[in-house]
DNA sequence: TTGACATATTCCGATATAGGAATATATTTG
DNA sequence: CAAATATATTCCTATATCGGAATATGTCAA
C-alpha cells in the first residue's frame, strides 16, 4: 500500500507547504489564479493542481467571473485539524502551566483546612 | 519531484492516521511498543516504523527499560501546527461571531454619538 | 550458553505523488 | 471567426511511501 491520497483529507492536503501558502493568502480574501501565481511566484498549472487538491477535500470554493475563476477559503474544513491538534496545546503552553498552579493552590489550601 | 517525506517535517508526519492515533495514546501517558501494539491493534512492525517516523520528527522520545522501550509524546513539536491552523478558527468560531456581534454594537453607539 | 521475550530493520510490491512541459478548454474581444 | 487571455488537464519521471513477512538486534532469565 502507497501513502494515502492527498485528496484524502485535510490532514494530507496540507502537508504541501505550497499548499498551506495557498490557503494563507485566501484567508486575506479571495483571489483568482493568477493572482496566486504571482503574489506565489509559482507556474500556473501547479497553482491549479494544488487548488484541485484543496478543492476536493473542501478547503476552498471556486465562483466563476468571466474567463477567470475565483478562489475563496472554506475554513471549516480546517476544524478537524485544529480539534485534534488543540488537545496538544497544554503541554507546552504556559497557560496551562499558570492553571497547574492555581490548582496547586488550592489543594494546599484544602489539605491545610484538614 | 515525489511527496516530501513524512519525515520533513510534523505536518507529513501526521498525515498518517495511525500516526495521529499513537499520539493520541501517548498524550495518555508514556507506553512502551507492546502496548501501542495492543491498544491501537496494529502490527508490532508496523508500530515501530510509525514511531521512527514520529521521532525523527521529535513528535516522541524514547527511554530504555530493560528490553522494552518506553516512548512519551513531546507537544512541543506539534506546535508549528497549532500555530498554523489557529488562524483559521475565526472563519467557524462563534466566538469571533460573537466578538463581531459586540464590534458592531460598538459602531453604531460610536456613530449614534455623532 | 540457550531460550524467551521485546523491538528494530530489511526486503518486497503497488501506488501516488510533485514539478515541468505541452496542450486542451473556456471566455472575451476585435 | 480569429486572436488573446485565463485556467485546467495530460503526460512524463524520480521518488517515497505503507503494509506484510521475514529477519536482525538486544536484553533478561535459568
Amino acid at each position: 500500500m502507497a501513502r494515502a491520497a492527498t485528496t484524502t483529507d485535510a490532514f494530507n492536503a496540507i502537508a504541501e507547504p505550497r499548499r498551506r501558502q495557498i490557503l494563507n493568502v485566501l484567508a486575506r480574501g479571495e483571489r483568482p489564479v493568477n493572482d496566486l501565481v504571482h503574489e506565489l511566484d509559482l507556474a500556473q498549472p501547479q497553482v491549479s493542481k494544488h487548488l484541485r487538491v484543496l478543492r476536493e477535500v473542501g478547503a476552498v470554493e471556486v465562483r466563476g467571473d468571466g474567463r477567470r475563476r475565483v478562489y475563496r477559503l472554506n475554513g471549516e474544513a480546517l476544524r478537524p485539524i485544529h480539534d485534534w491538534v488543540k488537545d496538544f496545546e497544554q503541554t507546552w503552553s504556559e497557560r496551562f502551566d499558570q492553571l497547574d498552579a492555581v490548582l496547586e493552590d488550592l489543594k494546599k489550601e484544602e489539605d491545610d483546612g484538614q
